[in-house]
RNA sequence: GCCGCGGUGUUGGAAUUGGCAGACAAGAUGGACUCAAAAUCCAUUGGUGGCGACACCGUGAGAGUUCAAAUCUCUCCCGCGGCACCA
């Protein structure tokens, strides 16, 4: 027996399974259940797959292949999201066209799942970037299009200096651009939008992406980071009439009539109404366009411009570094009335109102409002409390009370909790006309255009007489040029090739332009899933068919920085999807896991700049693939954020070897068994009879133990229990070949490389992933003694062998009557034995 | 600030979901083999006390529920991740 060599094992076998693809394909004919188990498709960048793809691609390759040997269907595809900035952005740098450096990473990213022995089916591999792929994101934009919900709009979007483009708010989160990382400037734009918004709540037989969540089996801080990103608020939205003012008085002394009633009203939303006796103020944001229109009336007005022209330059970072110290500028000239208390109160405009929120102004309670408190002691306002807590304790002087209670100081509402008062006083509002109970979201609608090359052109035409054109679907593809100068200078690149700019109009054949902007890359991810199921249909992007075969994704697994992005904007795709007709289910991942990080040895993030990077090729080099492949899933949870440990491979690296030895063990002992003729007494009363007994009984449990395991993603355990295994196995002398060849197909997923090998030693002819899982002998699992501990007042005192069976009264009587315990209890009375069947009895004295 | 997750030996982590805390590994120490080193094998390895059998303590801190708590409840502390002036 050769030296375990795992270069050339591993080599062998990678040719070997690339001339049986067959092996690893889903089959859209195959009658058993399907399970269809993703990976997030990788963005193909040049520095090649790094620990965080190892550990999660080898987890879904485990359960792929532990499925296929349970006779499931298993479809497990592998793709690119090829489109995008990175791309982009290394071809501005490097002057080479994205389409070349992308299509070298992916050959370096295939030749490296390969060498880690990662089972995809190839036939159905996907790229985002290729047209016979963008015909259909093309496609989608069009049938959003065509149901009213891909429109464009112009507004206030965010736009990066850097990326020289514009970007959705999902990726813009804290004013920094998610993809460079530089701040984000707000511009006034025209772009497209996707409605995502109209899929917030339920409607008709769709859930929405609220509530959807609920029936899904996700983390719960991914659910919670979309709930929070959707940022639903129950509250309730009034007018409220403005004055002018006369120049002098208190502000919150003169009574209606004393000024003016102007024409124009001041809208708020609020969740807390209750607060409304305490409104000493109101607040509106600077570019609210009330602000212009009151301009006549305004009697400070140069000073309010000035504040106007300061808050534009500030960009989003900088207010928020402005969150304790609070800026803003009385509306002189005007005040507003309070619809419940009739008195009028000042306006101010400040820029911590956000204008693209709720109706971009609100009532200011300093008493019961963090924000408010600290802008009403900067600017000197009046503080007056309205709610007391439960307890009658009040704290109004030094900081809000910003937590429900009981209405004091509020006319006939005194006495009424939080809760009943607003909605008594969101009646009130309905009865006097005057408002109404509203819901307002965080989230806004997606924008999907960029002014970038290296994307999906949007699919529209501009005429000249007809307007806006979508293209015809049989014109799909719109094709991305390919001799387009792609510098980024802010406007789009395809607006610069005149080929592809200036085309007729596909309505009247006049002259027309097409769009020049490409799509959101997270616009291809959005659908890719679907396609594997039916990669290769040039006539429908999926055909009804495969959709009812392959779908949704059983289980997905990726990072987690896709809380919001992917993840969300895929839900999104196929509630549309549902609500169209298309499809019968309306979440596309039943089960999502997240990989966790894998640090650095110094417990720091892998980064280039720190010089602590680990490449999973130099691994392999040296440990080979199904070491590393091993170490990553017993490292610990798949979820876990985790630090990579060089001495620890080692562990596994010894335990890969002593399976290699224990080939050598087994033939040894089945010669010696076949030599001795086998004969039965001389098995019955050799020494080593017990523990093969023994190991058959553990071996057994090994399968159950190793099944659930992977099944439940629990990989760390599956594989401690392998090395229990391999530690009673006596170098292999207590193994028959049987169990050996049990063994083998329990680690094959795992480490398929060496498993292949000695399958193939014991003189196999074919592959060991075309084996059946093995089954455990449930009789066996089952212990028929154990190791009963016996506690006095939960100390245990005593263990006792013990029928696993045991009855209560029998467990009882044999606990009583053992010396120890007889010697513990010291004579006293048991007041109360309690007995937990085939686990323990404890005397309480 | 809000939301989510977590805190167990020297380290990564186990614990049948309320039932013997520390499985499996790594590291360390001692030994065998070796001229020697590596590799391999064997033994020990939570703390304290004891020659010892053994005893006591021990899962971030404190309280509670329970015959029994790493696990459940409450309060607090710390760490990680996300969101953050969203009214």
């Amino acid at each position: 027996m050769p030296k375990y060599d795992h270069k050339k094992i591993e080599n062998k076998w990678q040719r070997f399974w690339k001339k049986h693809p067959e092996l690893f394909a889903a089959d859209d004919k195959g009658k058993g259940e399907k399970k269809y188990i993703l990976d997030m498709f990788p963005y193909p960048s040049g520095d090649g797959l790094h620990m965080g793809h190892v550990e999660s691609y080898t987890a879904t390759d485990i359960i792929s292949r532990y499925w296929r040997m349970r006779g499931k269907n298993v479809l497990h595809p592998q793709g690119w999201d090829a489109f995008g900035l990175p791309a982009e952005n290394y071809a501005v740098k490097t002057k080479i066209h994205p389409a070349e450096t992308t299509k070298k990473s992916i050959e370096t990213f295939k030749a490296q799942m390969n060498m880690l022995g990662l089972s995809y089916d190839w036939s159905r591999e996907i790229n985002s970037s290729d047209p016979e792929y963008y015909k259909w994101t093309q496609w989608f934009f069009l049938l959003f299009y065509k149901n009213g919900l891909a429109y464009k709009s112009k507004g206030k979007v965010n736009w990066c200096e850097s990326c020289q483009t514009v970007l959705a708010n999902e990726q813009a989160e804290g004013g920094v651009c998610e993809r460079c990382g530089k701040e984000v400037a707000q511009k006034d734009l025209e772009q497209w939008y996707f409605k995502i918004t109209d899929f917030i709540e339920d409607s008709g037989e769709t859930s929405g992406l609220l509530y959807g969540l609920d029936k899904i089996d996700w983390p719960e801080s991914t659910k919670a980071g979309q709930r929070n990103w959707i940022g639903k608020s129950e509250g309730a939205q009034f007018k409220m009439k403005i004055i002018t003012a006369p120049a002098f008085g208190h502000p919150s002394s003169s009574e209606e009539g004393t000024g003016e009633v102007l024409d124009k009203l001041l809208e708020v939303f609020t969740t807390r109404l209750d607060t409304i006796f305490g409104m000493t103020f109101a607040l509106i944001a600077p570019e609210h366009k009330l602000v212009q229109e009151l301009k006549s009336k305004i009697t400070n007005w140069s000073e309010v411009e000035k504040y106007i022209a300061e808050t534009k330059k500030k960009s989003e970072l900088q207010r928020m570094a402005e969150v304790k110290d609070k800026t803003g500028v009385e509306l002189k000239g005007i005040k507003v009335l309070n619809p419940f208390t009739k008195k009028s109160i000042s306006l101010f405009a400040s820029d911590f109102v956000l204008a693209y929120y709720g109706t971009g102004a609100v009532m200011a309670v300093p008493a019961h409002d963090e924000r408010d408190f600290a802008f009403a002691k900067k600017f000197g306002l009046p503080i007056d409390e309205v709610i007391k807590s439960a307890d009658g304790q009040s704290s109004v002087v030094k900081e809000a009370y910003t937590e429900d209670g009981v209405l004091i100081n509020s006319g006939e509402y005194d006495g009424l909790t939080s809760g009943e008062a607003r909605k008594k006083m969101t009646q009130w509002l309905a009865k006097e006309k005057i408002g109404r109970g509203t819901i307002n979201y965080k989230m806004r609608d997606w924008l999907v255009s960029r002014q970038r090359y290296w994307g999906a052109p949007i699919p529209i035409i501009y005429c000249d007489k007809c307007g806006e054109v979508p293209v015809p679907e049989k014109d799909l593809p719109v094709l991305l040029p390919t001799d387009v100068d792609f510098m980024p200078t802010g406007e789009s690149p395809l607006a610069k090739s005149k080929k592809f700019h200036d085309v007729k109009c596909p309505k009247c054949g006049g002259v027309a332009r097409r769009e020049s902007d490409t799509m959101d890359t997270f616009v291809c991810s959005s659908w890719y899933y679907f396609r594997y199921a039916d990669a290769k249909n040039d006539k429908e992007f999926i055909s009804k068919a495969m959709f009812k075969k392959w779908l949704p994704v059983d289980l997905y697994v990726g990072g987690a920085e896709h809380v919001v992005l992917h993840l969300l904007y895929s839900r999104f795709f196929t509630k549309v999807l549902h609500k169209l007709g298309y499809i019968g289910f309306d979440e596309p991942f039943a089960k999502l896991r997240h990989q966790g990080i894998i640090l650095a040895e110094d417990g720091r993030k892998m980064s280039k700049s720190l010089g602590n990077v680990i490449a999973p090729d130099s691994v392999v080099e040296q440990y080979g693939a199904d070491a590393l492949r091993m170490f990553e899933m017993f490292m610990g949870p798949l979820e876990d954020v985790k630090p990579w440990n060089t001495k620890g491979i080692i562990g596994i690296s010894r335990f890969l070897e002593r399976i290699w030895k224990l080939n050598k063990g087994v033939i040894a002992s089945g010669a010696k068994q076949s030599r001795g003729g086998a004969a039965k007494n001389e098995i019955a009363t050799s020494p080593t009879a017990p523990r093969k007994d023994k190991i058959e009984t553990l071996l057994h449990k090994t399968i159950k133990k190793v099944s659930e395991d992977i099944e439940n993603l629990k990989f760390n355990t599956a594989i401690s229990a392998m090395m229990i295994l391999v530690n009673e196995s006596g170098g292999g002398a207590n193994l028959t070949k049987e169990q050996y060849e049990i063994f083998l197909k329990l680690l094959s997923p795992f480490a398929p490389y060496i498993v292949e090998e000695l399958w193939s030693q014991l003189g196999h002819k074919k592959s060991i992933f075309t084996e059946k899982w093995p089954e455990y002998n449930a009789a066996l699992v089952k212990d028929e003694t154990i190791q009963m501990p016996v506690q006095i007042n939960g100390k245990v005192r005593a263990v006792l062998t013990a029928p696993s069976d045991i009855s209560e009264e029998e467990a009882k009587k044999i606990a009583i009557s053992d010396t120890t315990i007889i010697k513990w209890l010291g004579g006293q009375e048991p007041k109360k034995v309690i007995f937990v069947k085939g686990r323990l009895v404890n005397i309480v004295v």
